[in-house]
DNA sequence: ATCAGTTAATTGGTAATACCAATTAACTAT
DNA sequence: ATAGTTAATTGGTATTACCAATTAACTGAT
């Protein structure tokens, strides 16, 4: 590839990319025809045909013969397809990720209480609100990604950019698994209430400028999470018990 | 795309995968023609466009026009096209990575001391040894590559794959950008001692299966590369200016 | 009017062929 | 041995044709 003529296929995916990133084309869009696309493009149905399988690669589209093109994600995922397909399976590796996060976000809200422009902090604030807004929503998902924004306003407000790209994509890793149990943590009012005075106390604890103080609202907000993912799982489990026994 | 009949392209595609990360063709290898990929393996020659396109996207190969197609990376890089250009192009964002190490390797040393099997501890043993027997070796990054090989060692000892997964991730992150300064940490007898020691020491914790104590361990051994590093840097701008000086 | 079955149209996947621009290899002259 | 020229090779793009799978449209029966 030449530095001086760039590829048709690759500034087609840049546009594609582009349009994704804009929410032009919301998640589970179909995507016109690669005919189509060819033809309001002005280039070739191959090239169209390459364009596409980056972003596929990406994990970002998925193609269906016959089907049709659909928006998977609006930005490339950030782990290997195998992984991925790993994470799918094998549900129990959310307490993986839970312990990373129990690291990085002392860590990151460490550094945002020292770092923090009134922009991040009133970001924070408008991302608490909008939890407090959506809880009891029926969708369950606009609650756990409006938590999943309000933490990672805090990692911005840590300014460190390679740590927010980790954050965003193990968020992501999440939320492209099914949610094993995942919405019982908005659903039940034992968990959801000190849920909720934890992301305050975090939040105050950033915006006051106390580093010590926001390391351990974190550290003791996600170990709560962890605690309480592991009570409903057992929950779940003892119903589920019950359920098959009922069904004798 | 039917479950029930791979695409052609994917499945060249993996063929290739499975190629690269056997070895099978080292970094910096020119892959066959695209002709005769396709008639080696007997599909058309867009088929395996498509397939390349796949692993080149995801930063494993690089096609130059008229020049062939060569090898980048023999697995995936584990983050987005955007995040690798900004760090090849802004050096100082190592001291980000380093942030985030320092937080994850701390833990990662905890659970590895916790958790790690005597398969574990000898691929510890035998990942120290390797970085004492290539000490001196004319090409620093062999060096680089030892030393980010023990410390995923210890991170296999944590048993989190996830973690293990970011942890690849970030070395490879910094093994694919220019290593500025990097090779400084290995060949600076005022700095590879006391580093060659830290290791040992975290080492010593985890094969002794003493959490704390490797937890701190890594966190004094993170904290001394980032301290070194910072120094090197600032050699390093001293001897530039001092050289334009001298050039005047 | 609704539903089921059939047919036609559309869609993504594959292949063959041709041509172009860039690079590499081979050849020739000094 | 080196420099310049030519030929061959390479990746990139385009056109055309066909196939398998899916979707849409149409028709007939209830």
């Amino acid at each position: 590839m030449s530095t001086t003529k760039p590829r048709k296929a690759t500034q087609v995916a840049e546009h594609l990319g582009r349009l994704l990133a804009s929410g032009h084309w919301p998640l589970g869009t179909r995507l016109p025809a690669e005919r189509q696309l060819a033809e309001q493009l002005a280039v070739s149905r191959p090239s169209v045909r390459e364009a596409l399988q980056q972003l596929i690669s990406k994990g970002m589209l998925e193609s269906r013969v016959g089907g049709g093109t659909y928006v998977l994600s609006s930005k490339p995922i950030g782990f290997s397809d195998p992984l991925l397909t790993l994470f799918r399976e094998n549900p129990e590796y959310r307490f993986d990720v839970l312990e990373i996060r129990h690291a990085l976000e002392g860590n990151a809200a460490w550094y945002a209480a020292l770092r923090s422009t009134d922009e991040d902090k009133e970001r924070i604030r408008v991302c608490f609100e909008q939890m407090l807004a959506v809880h009891g929503d029926p969708d369950p998902m606009q609650e756990a990604r409006a938590d999943a924004s309000f933490h990672l306003a805090i990692v911005e407000g840590s300014h460190n950019l390679v740590l927010l790209h980790v954050m965003r994509s193990l968020f992501d890793l999440l939320q492209n698994s099914i949610s094993h149990n995942l919405d019982k943590l908005y659903t039940q009012p034992r968990v959801f209430e000190p849920l909720s005075q934890q992301h305050r106390e975090l939040m105050e604890a950033v915006l006051a400028g106390e580093p010590e103080r926001a390391r351990q609202a974190a550290e003791q907000h996600l170990a709560f999470v962890e605690d309480s993912l592991k009570s409903i799982d057992a929950d779940e489990a003892r119903k589920l018990r019950s359920l098959r026994h009922l069904s004798r």
